[in-house]
RNA sequence: GGAGAGCUGUCCGAGCGGCCGAUGGAGCUGGUCUUGAAAACCAGUGAAGUGAAAGCUUCCGUGGGUUCGAAUCCCACGCUCUCCGCCA
């Protein structure tokens, strides 16, 4: 939810915010419409319940004599207080609907355009060169025999599959250097839920854009979470965190499900677009004035990640039109894939300013100990997907597969997959 | 899945339908005392909305209801604990 003071103050503001975005720019004065009717009809309803108080005071404190008389007054007084409660509390639902449909207000620097006009930032690593035809990580997979989709696809369906052998050492490998990059960097590591309630998921935004994108269990209730970010957000919902010592830092494991609902036939091959995965996720709670410095600071652990394994990569600065409705800005990290000859995104990095924190309901207390919105970010440290990016850039002629040195000591000093 | 007990502020804990945003204690903050500290004593100490402000309104797990008036009565749900059952 947008800051209401910027609303009301700036409205402008927010408008071209939303025009960068492409998004509908005539909620913003449908939401200041609402939100003056919402504060109209809430002192109105105030005022007479100031009355109504007084008078079931009175009645109270009347003697048996005067009582009939006042009860009468406050028996009609109830009924109206009634009335205008209920206008109230649909005068502030009407607004909130408005106010939720309301994206993040986009930071300066920004592009403005959509998918296609994000911005590079950089380009880092040299793009590997092979004196033989390079294989895709699905071929490289069969032949090392560590990625198994027949099987996978016979037990479950499409996009699903198993991690085999150094497959899936290789994968936990990965994840514990994450894992210890993140502790290194102050993050304190959380193995997440996975299920959660739905007005988490409505609370941290997913039920409305990727609401077709979720798996749903109706039985319970309950949704499966597509990225521990859903987790990581609602830890601290409702909560007053101590922010007087710096920011608020987790790193959250879990492994995610997305239905892919709509991307039928895209990246079917392989493990690049799958049902189910593994993410170790970093997420931050600081104080807004230092949310730009954070975002840097998320972006730089994810390079010395990818650094890390061994990959070439960009980091692209994600134009207005194609965030996420939390996000004021987004930076994504892209391996280079050779079997495609172009990057694929292997993290993202949002700045949710205090947008997330406050549909949360999530606050600090300052210096002067008043209350105020938090700001909250999130960026990938590693996924399954990598396990694609660092296949098919360290392989050889033969089909084996070079072990990046950093993630050698989490597999007891294997510096080669090699085929059978 | 069944039975029972409970859910009140940072924590513990009291609370008769009106005098309860809420007693008391701990903690925390400030002060007195002290060379300093501890102890003792004194004072302060929830959040949100609205308003220029005074103020007003709301919040006792959540949502409904009864009532002139609900922390208190009723209903539903959530969560925690105990016991029984089941269990990859």
């Amino acid at each position: 939810m947008i800051d209401l003071n910027l609303l009301r103050d700036n409205p402008d503001a927010v408008k071209a915010s939303q025009r960068a975005r492409l998004a509908d720019e005539t909620l913003v004065d449908q939401a200041v419409a609402a939100d003056a009717a919402y504060r109209k009809a809430l002192a109105e309803f105030e005022q007479q319940r100031a009355e109504q108080n007084k008078s079931a005071k009175a009645v109270g404190a009347a003697s048996p004599e005067q009582r009939p008389a006042l009860l009468a007054e406050a028996q009609a007084l109830a009924a109206k207080v009634k009335e205008l409660e209920a206008a109230a509390s649909a005068a502030s639902e009407a607004r909130d609907q408005v106010l939720w449909k309301i994206e993040n207000v986009v930071l300066s620097g920004v592009p403005t355009g959509g998918e296609d006009d994000f911005e590079l930032v950089k380009e880092v690593g040299t793009k590997p060169t092979f004196a033989f035809e390079p294989r895709d990580h699905q071929e490289l997979g069969e032949i090392l025999d560590i990625i198994d989709i027949p099987r996978g696809t016979k037990i479950a369906g499409t996009r699903f599959y198993f991690l085999k052998g150094w497959g899936a050492r290789l994968e936990l490998a990965m994840m514990s250097l994450a894992l210890d990059q993140a502790a290194a960097a102050g993050f304190t590591a959380l193995i997440t839920p996975t299920l959660v309630r739905p007005e988490i998921m409505a609370g941290t935004g997913f039920l409305g854009e990727h609401a077709d994108e979720i798996y749903y269990l109706e039985k319970d209730d309950l949704y499966l979470t597509g990225t521990s970010e859903v987790a990581l957000a609602g830890y601290h919902r409702d909560e007053i965190v101590d922010l007087s010592h710096g920011p608020l830092r987790y790193a959250g494991w879990s492994t995610c499900y997305r239905r892919e609902a709509g991307s039928g036939g895209k990246d079917t091959r392989g493990i690049l677009r799958v049902h189910q995965f593994n993410k170790l996720e970093m997420f931050s709670y600081c104080l807004p004035e230092h949310a730009e410095a954070e975002h840097a600071k998320l972006l730089a652990w994810q390079e010395q990640m990818l650094q890390a394994c061994e990959l070439p990569y960009r980091v692209i600065n994600t134009a207005a039109g194609d965030l996420g409705s939390s996000a004021a800005a987004k930076f994504d990290a892209e391996a280079w894939v050779p079997s495609q000859n172009t990057y694929r995104e292997l993290t993202s990095t949002s700045n949710c300013t205090t947008f997330q924190a406050r549909r949360l309901n999530m606050r600090y207390r300052n210096e002067a100990g008043k209350t105020e919105t938090l700001a909250t970010l999130n960026g990938t440290l590693a996924t399954t997907r990598w396990l694609v990016a660092i296949l098919e850039n360290h392989q050889q002629a033969d089909g084996s597969v070079v072990i990046p040195k950093a993630l050698r000591p989490y597999l007891g000093g294997q510096e080669v997959i090699s085929p059978k």
